[in-house]
DNA sequence: GAGTGGTCTAGACCACGCG
DNA sequence: GCGTGGTCTAGACCACTCT
């Protein structure tokens, strides 16, 4: 950090705190780093003031500077290295409007048990929806699985992928009930760009059954590119 | 609380705290509080203990104790109310998997600046899907509005909704380049239950020429009723 | 008034990364 | 060794709710 960046000090010591706007004074820290990052004054990749500068600088303790960038990281809006310094994280990708996660780990983040019962694994000819969608010729050869997630022993999700056999020549032979494909995918395919499409769907006889549900309920229907 | 649920201290008085299990103690306070959520002990609006009592049976500092408990509610899992206490949540309706957030607010937090343009705002026949989806009868008159919403004067949602005219009689007077529609129906309408559906779907002509876009760009829908 | 969450401080110690 | 983030404490004050 250069020097002078704040003009005056948001606190005058310990007194008058909760006076100048109502706003705890980690809000208003937070704010006001905000606002640097989004008027363009500090770029991504920018170091911002550490806290101890912002203990020197704001006239604020340690703990509430501290605050004021752990929550900012948490929104993803720093990073943190310790032993670094904190920094303007980069912009991603448009839309977090959603995170698909998952499904097992969220599960256990809940306390429950999780449950995949593998109802198909196979390879298929490519229907000319799935050739589309991955690429390829209509009849080629694709891995299907279908995969049904319970949480509590209670079906909640229904994995139905269709996998490029270039991309996971080994797919057919992992135990699904063991390891996510996703968790499978991510370690065999070393990077690609991802994308999730989402959408909502009246459930088929068969995925009723599958899901224990009834035939009126909607669906959501998760469908993932890689 | 009664009296007897924590063993001992987690902390022997400042000194070792990374020692037991390398873990930060607000870390440890959490989980012991997770431990108890998880395996049924403490059920959905129970009590669990206020931070003066994690400080007195917990060896802890306030702050630590602060600490948990707010991250534990900034994680769902408990709801916090000043001057009453902090209570075990209600496990919400399965799938947590999104988080459908207000698009001005949304885009405000990113620090952009926020754009509706109100291309319909009238009162129509209802079509039989929409009738059927708000429960009224074909034909029946039903408030539209069909709002593009925009991130620094690029469009990037369109809001095409239709409301019973029972739950909210003013609707049509309404000004959505200054309040969002959402906004004025949670003020309007006193409490329902709302549902959200997801969808994705390829956008139609007239909505590709609204939202200026490629024809063969997927689009995300989202359904809301209420 | 008593109890609760919410915030703030001043000072302390630790683990880490860098030169 | 120094600066960074990360954690912790002890004590303080506030706003709020309930009785």
């Amino acid at each position: 950090m250069s020097k002078e960046w704040a003009a005056k000090p948001l606190s005058d010591r310990g007194r008058l705190r909760t006076d100048t706007d109502g706003a705890p004074l980690y809000a208003s820290v937070k704010q006001l780093i905000l606002d640097k990052i989004h008027s363009g004054e500090w770029p991504p990749k920018q170091r911002v003031p550490s806290e101890n500068e912002l203990v020197a600088e704001l006239g604020v303790s340690k703990m509430t500077a501290n605050r004021a960038l752990r929550e900012l990281a948490n929104e993803g809006e720093l990073v943190r290295i310790q032993g670094v310094g904190s920094f303007v994280a980069d912009r991603k990708g448009h839309s977090d409007l959603f995170e698909v996660r998952n499904i097992a780990e969220e599960i256990a983040e809940r306390g429950h048990q999780h449950k995949a019962i593998v109802v198909v694994l196979a390879e298929e000819p490519a229907s000319p929806a799935i050739a589309d969608s991955l690429g390829l010729t209509i009849g080629c050869p694709v891995f299907h699985s279908l995969i049904v997630h319970h949480e509590n022993d209670v079906p909640v999700q229904l994995e139905d992928r269709y996998v490029n056999p270039a991309a996971a020549p080994g797919y057919l032979e992992q135990d699904f009930t063991t390891q996510t494909p996703n968790a499978y995918l991510m370690q065999a395919a070393p990077l690609s760009s991802s994308e999730h499409i989402v959408e909502a769907v009246m459930p088929h006889a068969w995925e009723c059954k599958l899901l224990m549900m009834l035939r009126t309920e909607p669906c959501l229907a998760i469908r993932r590119r890689t």
